[in-house]
Order: C-alpha cells, then structure tokens, then sequence
DNA sequence: GGTGAAATTATTTGGGT
DNA sequence: ACCCAAATAATTTCACC
C-alpha cells in the first residue's frame, strides 16, 4: 500500500511560506500563535497557510523524528544491490518486506538499488543480506558518523 | 534555544511506547485523546509518556515531512565522494556547507562518503559536484525511483 | 488577510487504586 | 505506574469585517 496521493503541485510558494516550512520543519508542534509571530501574520492566517500547505500535499504529513539508538539499532548500513538477470522485481519486493530496509531508491548506473540499512548488531547484517544475496550481488559500507543528518534543502 | 541535548540514553521501551511511537510516527498532530484512545491509557498518563519519550532522546523532534518536488527540486541523486589524500576533512566541510546535500553519512569502504543530493535540474549537478572534484573523486547515481521512502524501523 | 468570541484541546491538580 | 474527574489555561476555529 504506497502512499503519496497528493500529485505534488506545482506550486508557487512565497517567503512566507517558505518561512512556515522552515519553522515547521524545526518544530512541528510550536503553537500556531508562536508560528504567526514568527512568519508576522495573524494566527488565523497563519492556520489556513498551514492547511493550505498540507492539501497541496507541499506538508507531507507531520511526524515525530526518533532516534534509532533508543530503538536498539545501534548500527546503520548502506548496501548497494545489484541484481542477477531476471531478479530485478523480486529483489525489490523482498527489499520492501524487510523492515530493517528503512530507505531504498532504485538509480540510474551499475548498482540498481541503493538502501539504507538499521542494524541491532553486526551478526544480524548477515542474516538480513542473507535474504537478498540470493538475487543479488551486494556491496555494504558500514556507517561510521553522519556528517549531515537529514535536513531540509534549501528553501530558497 | 536548541534542543538536542539528550545523549539518545539506552531506555528500555515497553509495548506502550512502541505503539506510542508508531501512532506518533504516522501523525504527530493528533490529540492526546486519541493516542490515549490508540495505546489504551488515559490522557493523563499517555501525555507523560510523551513527553518522557522526548525528554529521554528517544523523540528528537517532531517535525513535518516535505515534498521536495513542491520545493522544485525534481531530480535526486546519490553521490559517493572518495575525497583524494589529505582533503578528507576539506570534503567533509564542503559537503556540510552545500545545502543541497540533504543527507551525508561517513562509511567503512574505498568511498568515504556517501551523500543525497537535491536538484532542481539535471544542470545543478555538475554546477554542484565542481565544488567537491577538486578535493575528491565522485560517483552519482541519479534516483529514479524509491521503492521505500524513508520508515520507521521494526518496532519489537 | 485581520479581529474577536466560541469551541476544542491540553495541562495541572488532588485523591485514589 | 496508572486512573479518574475537575478546574485551569491554552489553542484552534468560526463567524464576520
């Protein structure tokens, strides 16, 4: 079941917008008065830009960010996959049913897939790829620091 | 004022949380009342463990997810950078102050880096890489799909 | 897009299991 | 640790300008 039904408008978003998304992204849960203050409209005004953001499907959804550690994934791996001829769509499938896989896009060049990997322990890493070594060659880089963490691109 | 202070603590989560978390993860927006409703707790008690899930790091931010098309950023690619002898810290700095570089992790492997990088059209790359392959060797690949968008891990 | 009152919602408190 | 219920306080929503 894959979600993103808004077809993402092509939309014309303005400073205040953009000043909206900013602090939204850095904290979803700030009143929309403190929000209002912040892009210098009133709160109401500031409510139906959110909405509006949200029905444009430009606001995806609002979430929490958790820490994978808390979760006992101490570890994070990427794995390139490259499939052997004629496993491309089941590689991808089994990709999709392992929960571990938190992030996989399929690109252009010799690697089909590229994934993200949430790992309790380095034993585990086999048993996971276990499943996808089958259909495919893998080559896996164990993270070491994350420079840039997940952040917004430029609003600009 | 910066939050982020907690050193993500090694908590143990009960059933309560998981479910918690995951209603959290689906809509951060909805009323007490509701995720009350979801968990089976009371108002009370599921408000407090929220916030001891923020407090403790396992929470680090609520936040909205955003379309990055609705931003004209239309084409994605990931990017291995293998900075030549001695720029290895140079490349870091560079990377960190591109804002197009949404994501960066620092792995084990001959590529040091590995990046996603936001574009607004397919002229941005180079426009964007050139200030990285004075200092290191790349490797992009254009994201044509994404079989799983970036997920919860499993919760047990 | 603004204003101000009504309706929801969250928070706090006290007492109890 | 949790529940309940009530009081308080805040926020969102809904008229209308």
């Amino acid at each position: 079941m894959t979600k993103r039904l808004a077809p993402a408008t092509p939309t014309t978003l303005d400073e205040t917008d953009r000043a909206l998304l900013a602090a939204l992204a850095a904290d979803a849960r700030q009143p929309v008065s403190e929000l209002a203050r912040r892009v210098g409209l009133s709160a109401p005004s500031t409510a139906e830009r959110v909405r509006r953001l949200e029905a444009q499907g430009v606001i995806e959804r609002f979430t929490v960010q958790i820490d994978p550690r808390a979760l006992g994934f101490t570890l994070q791996a990427i794995v390139r996959v490259k499939p052997l001829p004629g496993q491309l769509h089941l590689v991808e499938d089994v990709i999709r049913r392992i929960p571990e896989f938190v992030e996989c896009d399929k690109v252009t060049g010799d690697d089909c897939f590229i994934c993200r990997l949430y790992l309790h322990s380095i034993e585990q890493l086999d048993e996971i790829l276990s499943k996808v070594t089958e259909r495919a060659e893998t080559s896996t880089a164990i993270v070491k620091s994350t420079p840039v963490a997940r952040r917004l691109p430029p609003l600009g």
